[in-house]
DNA sequence: TCAGATT
């Protein structure tokens, strides 16, 4: 049980900062190789721009377009969502776009979507610069950086060249220490051949080695090698568990019968069994597993239930039940998430959590509750 | 020593 408790105190813990100080900048979470990424997600650079269209980074892996379609549209009306893929593998590129009707709901889902923490991702929600030509091709790979050099150090290096839409340097998973290698993402092309002109083979100041800069590899440059391996290397499961949560699946999943009475089936079998039998199992919609959050505040919205169970795995849909008349949350609302485990580590872990003066409970739902 | 930001 003690790890399982360090895995809810983790969890909890990033929640309750994320809550507490709302979305900030993308971080280290889950031991990502990467440092700080504090660029403003609001500063479009040019007041020409869109203000409705929004891209969407850092998005998890196996998030669906409908998917982010349910979490941006929680917002207000949305015009158009895509989710990028690759061309050739249909795997998701990790970003998107949002373009909204209203200008305001986009200034709003960049103000509380911006830094939600999904699975091992914090999201980085911003204006999109208007598509062309011009901007794409302008990442850098920089190689031979001293050690000691900091993100902003690296900043102050290029920026003389143009404007950094993203940089970031690399770091080892287990000491932190630079791996004195990192990446520059200009605005504009012309600004990336410019740097490479002024900085390859140069020291940087102070610095005893000189730095390499190229152009970055084009991840739609990939080898065959790499493209059999993502075709063929599938996983049967959509997000592989924390080894803490591994580990404790089957306790857990002891732990919740006894609790609700729910028994683990593949959900592909649940939904055969309930199509022909009319079976009612607690919590499984068809399309997942239906969470039902009770003791939520009057003004609670989806953006909260988003920030709550996002960091537990693939949430599909949200939702906050409102009076017709007054449009305050009713006091409960629904979350629906597609893997059984990761649906079971939220309600283990936010069944009983204190939301501001509030005592939650959470659970799989049942007929006795409001229909979704 | 190349993560994943322009449809």
């Amino acid at each position: 049980m003690v790890l399982v408790y360090c895995f809810f105190q983790q969890v909890i813990a990033a929640m309750e900062t994320q809550l507490s100080n709302g979305p900030t900048c993308n971080n280290t979470a889950h031991g990502s190789a990467t440092i700080n990424n504090c660029s403003s997600p609001v500063d479009s650079g040019n007041t020409e721009d869109s203000k409705t269209n929004l891209i969407v980074n850092y998005l998890p892996q196996n998030m669906t377009q409908e998917e982010l379609k349910s979490l941006f549209g929680s917002i207000g009306e949305i015009e158009s969502c895509k989710l990028v893929r690759d061309k050739i593998t249909g795997q998701s590129l990790g970003y998107g776009f949002v373009n909204y009707v209203d200008p305001k709901d986009a200034e709003k889902a960049i103000n509380t979507l911006n830094g939600l923490r999904l699975q091992t991702k914090t999201i980085k929600v911003s204006y999109a610069r208007p598509s062309s030509a011009s901007i794409r091709d302008a990442n850098l790979y920089v190689s031979g950086l001293p050690k000691t050099m900091t993100q902003k150090e690296l900043e102050q290096l290029f920026s003389q060249y143009g404007r950094i839409i993203t940089s970031r340097i690399l770091v080892d998973q287990v000491t932190g220490v630079s791996r004195g290698v990192g990446f520059i993402r200009f605005d504009k092309r012309i600004e990336a051949e410019e740097a490479i002109k002024g900085l390859n083979g140069q020291k940087p100041p102070g610095a005893t080695e000189p730095i390499t800069v190229k152009f970055a590899n084009n991840p739609s440059q990939k080898t065959n090698q790499a493209i059999l391996s993502q075709l063929y290397h599938s996983p049967n499961r959509r997000y592989p568990a924390p080894l803490a949560q591994q580990a404790q699946r089957f306790r857990l999943d002891n732990l919740l019968n006894i609790a609700y009475g729910v028994k683990r089936f593949p959900p592909m079998t649940i939904d055969g069994m309930t199509s022909l039998a009319g079976i009612n199992i607690p919590g499984h919609a068809g399309t997942g597993w239906c969470i039902f959050v009770y003791n939520l505040a009057p003004d609670a919205d989806e953006s909260i239930l988003w920030q709550m169970f996002g960091p537990f795995g693939a949430v599909t849909n949200v939702k906050v039940i409102r009076d017709f008349n007054t449009n305050k949350c009713k006091g409960f609302g629904f979350v629906t998430m597609t893997n059984y485990d990761e649906a079971a580590m939220a309600i283990a872990s936010l069944n009983g959590y204190r939301l501001g003066d509030r005592v939650l409970q959470v659970s799989f739902k049942t007929n006795k509750t409001h229909k979704a």
